[in-house]
DNA sequence: GATGAATGAGACTTCATTCAT
DNA sequence: GATGAATGAAGTCTCATTCAT
């Protein structure tokens, strides 16, 4: 498919993508200038890697989102609808307020790479799939349709951020937090 | 209290206001500089009347926040503690998505404006008050906390941004996932 | 002269003045809105008092500079021609290094004030003709001539400045350096 | 140590300071827009070479600072020890008045430039030693101590700005005003 | 006389992107 | 391929002064 990268321009490509995560963690906004000056490298180098600081964030991104999309496909395995759902939505929330990076990048409508409109179609499908599953299996009431999921899994990462806290509480919170819109979602509430 | 300002003066406040609530409702951001060169004014004159783009933006937002924190008194009144918690975040979950000042006023720790500040926390509070009630008359579970309310209507936002759609959709988004959301929070769903 | 000023116009003069001297007393850069503000008085009304900063400058200056001035006239009639011009040196230094508001008055050669230059002029040649008093008498070199008197303490001053330290160090490190300079002015040193 | 500059950048570093240079020659306030302006290049490339007024500042003050430093060491070696300390402050007050990039630079404890930092500290130190010395000697009085010998070559620029007068005539007046100064140091006038 | 709103030039600085070397 | 200098629009904000009320 694509050429395989000169053994320099690899380690450039690591470097700069390796850079760029620890900005993220560390809530650094990313420029592609920034990037390159910590990199040792220059900007037409960074540049030559990622078109655009998007590029480079939805490629800091795309680990986490392969390794969703990766959980979404093994989830279609399991033989409880609902535990498959829930278990995709927990996975998905904690990512979301755990990787900064992912929420822009979930977050907007428009790509820079192909690979994260795969991936996030993947998601989006994968999503789709396990809530049919439910609601075929009487679990999940019609209220809210597939293509709000991913959506509503932004809402909860924003909620999150907006109560602030400290970072050990961030994914408790995104745990309540879904917890509470399952509940909302489940057609049979444990009541029996 | 204030004295009230000088007839035109107070003309150039409308006229700024007017401008700056026309481009949030556009999605332009506001720059104070634009705002003065489209209201035909010099920034000086924009800057006396508004210390930041913030400040601006909050008086945008200020007659809507005012409304739901009426609404949220008037609540107060309301004999059934679920169908005024309820009442009430609906109401703040549709001027969220339907007025573009709110969410970032609302999603931010740091206010310009005094007045805004009031208002936030009169809307905390009654929120938390009406949550108490509705906990007391044993209708909501105690899994998300008062503090979770305002946190989690910017989230509800969130996710109907993300989702995109015309405009006309959103407020039914907004009240599906409120409604899922709420579902999740009751503690007998009228199964009884 | 000048037509008495009406009652509360000579409050506000007063008042304005006040306020400029406290400013200058903390080092604050006097603004004739920010002045306005404090006094809570029109900044058209300050600039009726004053045409501009350095008028009310001048203004502020002007009780110090005629202290000077009444010191220099009383100077005259010392009988120790060099004691007379030692002292009137070491009070201007001083002044210099006490009441910010001298240094920018007395380093600039256009006045605001007719007032301010006639003090100026005063001094001038208050210190010039101590100086001729202390020559012909024998007890200065002619080495540094009467005209530069008041840069030389403005001398000082800038020494000062930029040597920091305490205010409370001021005054000392002001006599000094006076000491020192005064001592390559005298004609006849203590050697005796 | 430092990468050498590109060919264009060298050009454009040099055209930038030349062109600093002469501004502060002819008084005029260093700003990077208006030398960006004059150089014909984006605000941009100012400030990547100069990351601040002050640092362009100093970077044209540079080379009197080190000649100054430079000859500082060269005093050490004088076997006079008054003449060594004369000589250099001498050579400081000239400068000083030569060149109006100096004052502001010396003036200032905040430095933009590391360089600056250095250089300025080697002055004090060489100033140090050379007063040290002197006082060993038994050439200098206590009155005034090492760490006044910079505020007061600055105190003697600014008074010769403040007589004003022709830029020919600011050399000598500075001599005159060291000559005395020193009049005032020495231990042993040349009575004996 | 007093008021204070309005002015607007102009300073500072940032940053995404291009392109000569 | 790599480099990093250059770009310049655009945004921020300040402040001395004027003039309508």
């Amino acid at each position: 498919m694509t050429t395989p990268l000169r053994k320099d321009a690899a380690r450039n490509w690591d470097r700069i993508v390796a850079i760029a995560r620890a900005l993220v963690d560390q809530g650094v906004p990313l420029q592609l200038n920034d990037v390159a000056r910590r990199a040792g490298l220059g900007v037409g180098t960074v540049y030559r890697h990622f078109a655009s600081p998007e590029a480079l964030l939805e490629t800091v991104a795309t680990p986490c989102l392969e390794s969703l999309a990766a959980h979404g496909e093994q989830a279609l395995a399991d033989t409880d609808p609902w535990r498959a759902f829930e278990g995709f939505l927990l996975r998905v929330a904690e990512a979301q307020v755990t990787d900064a990076s992912l929420a822009p990048v979930t977050a907007t409508d428009t790509d820079a790479l192909p690979r994260t409109s795969e991936l996030k179609e993947s998601l989006r499908s994968a999503g789709d799939t396990l809530w049919n599953r439910a609601r075929q299996a009487g679990a999940v009431r019609p209220q809210v349709a597939p293509g709000d999921l991913l959506p509503l899994m932004c809402g909860i990462a924003h909620a999150v951020d907006v109560r602030g806290g400290t970072s050990a509480d961030r994914i408790d919170t995104a745990r309540r937090y879904l917890t509470t819109l399952l509940g909302g979602m489940r057609a049979n509430p444990a009541t029996a």
